[in-house]
DNA sequence: CCCGGCATCCAAACCGCTTTGGATTTGATC
DNA sequence: GATCAAATCCAAAGCGGTTTGGATGCCGGG
């Protein structure tokens, strides 16, 4: 309630030592529980809590996790990434732990996360997005600063913590039940594939797809950023070719409502004439739930996978010598409206 | 490069005493050029960085801006918050300063307001998403916490820094629009209005009408979270009415969308049948530009909302007693192929 | 009655930086 | 040559906590 009252005023308006109240309040057993009780009370009532710089400079542990996204990276995951942010900053707080966000231009990526650490500015950081040739990880290694990856970087599965959803499966699953409906020709519309996810799902189209002894066609395979132009463009633009496919696999509901534009533009029916299955991310202005979704998806929280990560982390930073552990989310196969036979069969 | 080296070391590597060398990298004029060169030097070459914990308790400023954003909040302005974020990121960066979140079950926002104050976490806050009957700013002035509003308080905008939109004036012009189109039926498909900025809008939206002598028409009027199929499921419901309006005016990109899927789906062309205009905040995952953009819209851009509302912070951070100033951002109104005549005109 | 042990509590060092209040040197002035 | 101011540099005192290494008092046991 009061203003700045600090330790020693605490302390010296209880008749008692610093060493004692402090010990009083972080729950040490030196102290009597009489003693205890009158300090919380005091501490109350002056409304005490403790500088958090000073206890961050006296402890060593600064008490926060750095999350560093570089505006290029941010452009296009925007939202997934937020969804993740939010998920893993329930987790902080509920632990006492601040989260803080450094957006900083892409050259000076490396130079953000060395100035976390030298400057003790986090315990530890979450590398999000990571490439297919990654190497935030090896940077983040030499400088010792703990870290937790959101996704998986290829050939350092077994040495470093992460936690990421089953793409390849995924994406393999959603092949086959467009396979089973009938549909010969389907068009991937995927997410930039110099990045991990994204080469995995591709990985999961393809094996599905050769399962059956059918090749790909790269002529209605796409890869970029996953806007809802993206969407639309480009299947208008394979709608209106002399073999459309008469299914698309997206990688983000927002480009999959650009995907029922285009066909609802091209005067077709979306789990008719034309069916979509898309990944679905949990994202909260973007339900896709009711009684029959909207979009047939794959979908797996992003949010959790925030939470989750946020824990591992967190116990990672509280035991450093732990031995790297990770958790592979499965995404659910969830059939919604945008499915169906393919035509004439 | 090597690892940790703090000024002690330093200074005693280079038989000075820590005040000159903190002096001489934090610029200040009483330390020689020669000596100033030699410490840069070898602070370079042992990658000494000061530990951000000990410098903020020596100089009592935390350099560091808080958000608190309650999940409730959060869920519903996902994609807008991050873009306001992602454009404040880049400022407080910019000036050394960090960035740190919260997320916040609802009932613990006054909390979490409170331990920034007293635990010294941050030097300033935003307050994000002014709902009508706004408080939180009678608290951070009780407690002293600089702040900036994103929005207006109705009431205090005067006593307040603010950055906002010109919401009213905004759907106002859209509503003209429509109107000298020859629209005499729109519908309006607001967001959650006792949320600030909702209610201007719809206030600008009524101010058009009745300056043509026209009444507000409630049965076309929502107010709602601002989601895809809220935008599909509103606007079916009313093409199928009785009295179907022939425009809508929308508050966000995300359920214009929604409202063109409906549309769609009732067989009409959108543009030609019936209208759209919605409000664009320039999302990067949701461009809306090209030659002829997709959506009629009003547009401003949260991102540069995000940096100016930063930069105001950090200026009132800097010297407290400056009188609250604010900005009054203009959208504009972008004419795309969303929008046409009214039908049978 | 004395001693060891436990329960409590405290003075002081420390974390790593900034900043105050000099001390010392240098150089120009008269 | 003495004086004063400017230019440099430094020792030490914070900032507000945590933690180490004892003190002190009280108790039962030998």
């Amino acid at each position: 309630m009061s203003k700045g009252v600090n330790l020693k005023e605490l302390s010296n308006r209880l008749n008692l030592s610093q060493t004692t109240v402090s010990r009083a309040l972080n729950g040490y057993p030196e102290v009597s529980a009489e003693t205890r009780r009158r300090v919380a009370e005091m501490a109350d009532k002056l409304g005490y809590a403790p500088n958090s710089q000073a206890r961050r400079l006296a402890t060593g542990r600064s008490m926060a996790i750095g999350h560093v996204i570089p505006r290029s990276i941010h452009e296009m995951m925007n939202p997934i990434f937020l969804e993740f942010i939010a998920g893993a900053g329930e987790t902080y707080s509920k632990h006492g732990y601040d989260m803080i966000i450094s957006v900083v231009e892409d050259d000076h990526e490396e130079d953000a996360y060395r100035q976390i650490a030298t400057r003790k500015k986090a315990d530890g950081v979450i590398i999000h997005g990571p490439a297919a040739n990654e190497s935030r990880h090896e940077l983040l290694q030499a400088i010792n600063l703990p870290f937790v990856v959101h996704g998986r970087i290829p050939g350092a599965e077994q040495e470093t913590s992460w936690v990421d959803m089953n793409n390849r499966r995924a994406f393999e699953r959603a092949t086959n039940l467009l396979l089973d409906l009938g549909h010969k020709r389907i068009a991937l519309l995927n997410g930039l594939e110099h990045m991990d996810f994204a080469r995995r799902r591709r990985k999961g189209f393809e094996d599905a797809l050769s399962a059956r002894g059918l090749e790909p066609d790269t002529s209605i395979m796409r890869s970029s950023d996953m806007t809802e132009p993206y969407g639309c463009d480009n299947a208008m633009e394979m709608l209106k070719s002399e073999h459309p496919p008469t299914a698309f696999l997206v990688s983000s509901m927002i480009s999959a409502i650009g995907v029922a534009r285009a066909i609802g533009q091209c005067g077709l029916v979306t789990g008719k004439d034309i069916s979509i299955i898309t990944h679905d991310d949990a994202l909260s202005f973007l339900p896709n739930s009711g009684e029959v979704p909207i979009f047939t998806c794959t979908r797996s929280s992003v949010r959790y996978a925030g939470q989750r990560a946020a824990e591992l982390l967190l116990d990672i930073v509280a035991d450093p010598k732990r031995p790297s552990s990770s958790l592979h989310l499965d995404a659910e196969l969830i059939v919604g409206q945008s499915t169906g036979p393919a035509p004439g069969r």
